[in-house]
DNA sequence: TTACTCATGTAACAAGTTACATGATTTA
DNA sequence: TAAATCATGTAACTTGTTACATGAGTAA
């Protein structure tokens, strides 16, 4: 069964096109994760596993760098299909920094609480209007994966609003 | 810096007080994500790290099965409350297997398409239900993340219906 | 007394991280 | 030619996973 690492290299291999392992990494880079740094260790590892498993070959360019096209096989074309539908991963809720903390944020005094609630929201806020900009350079495709980080950030802000909201009528 | 493990088990065991590393291990077992299982070898190494580090003070109950009770000391408390209430940590994007695909699904054939967002979609309604239903039994506090989880799924499936009606209009 | 739950943990493994090393190619 | 970027990777480490071992307490 393919990790998330995996099963994303492979989706960027097969929408990009022949990619360096190299190429993939950059791509991963400037993702809006801190869990997911796509280091390189972990994707020349998770190249050299799924080159193992015949789901990429690859392809040299004959340059003195010794530089690989990947692409991906027939079988791994499938397993990312499979990894890409299963709905049972697919709605999994993942690793939420956000949901992990809200607890502990509605148990602080009111001061603690809105100075806390009030300092997440304009960073959240920041980084959505980063992520709208950043959906406008990218095609339907991309912005799929962006929009749905920035849907991520208004529902936070909103639940952060309606917290405010709850306690300012104390 | 506190892994998002470690700051979970002080916000455990601050949250209920004396707790042994098996209670905690317990209330992480039905958390809602499949890519955080809080297994014991984590949970136990975490609980012995946070020890070491003065953040938890242990309380043997003298029983034969050396039980030890977890407290956490006001060091674990300031270590807490850094972690939780870092804006930069507290909106990451954490993990989000649904966005990490949503790309993937898009590039599907018409029908294939309808087929791999219409089976997610029961799924997320499926696990929205039962978080509705799992909310119920929790307090206010512990209500706030089960209510987070259930609004991601809702706004996946938002975000699913507004695919399908974007490509159906064709 | 049998089976279940409470409670501790370890061992082998998997899959990330940072930080470094090495050298080719391109651009200012 | 100097600096930046492209491109490959490895080594030491951290933190998680599964699967197992061990035994105490409790309820049928």
């Amino acid at each position: 069964m393919l990790t998330e690492l995996e099963g994303a290299i492979l989706a960027e291999v097969s929408y990009r096109g022949r990619q360096t392992t190299f190429q993939v990494r950059k791509s991963f880079a400037d993702s809006p994760s801190l869990e997911w740094k796509g280091s390189a260790g972990a994707v020349y590892a998770a190249v050299n596993r799924l080159h193992k498993a015949g789901m990429l070959s690859t392809h040299a360019t004959g340059d003195r760098r010794a530089t690989k096209l990947l692409s991906v096989t027939p079988a791994g074309r499938t397993a990312m299909m499979e990894w890409a539908c299963d709905p049972h991963r697919a709605i999994s809720t993942g690793i939420d920094p956000f949901r992990i903390r809200s607890g502990i944020w509605l148990q602080l005094s009111a001061s603690r609480r809105y100075k806390a609630l009030t300092t997440v929201r304009e960073a959240a806020q920041r980084d959505l209007q980063a992520l709208q900009n950043y959906a406008r350079k990218k095609d339907t495709i991309e912005r799929a994966s962006v929009d749905l980080a920035a849907r991520l950030q208004q529902m936070r802000i909103h639940w952060i609003d309606e917290c405010l909201k709850t306690f300012a009528e104390h």
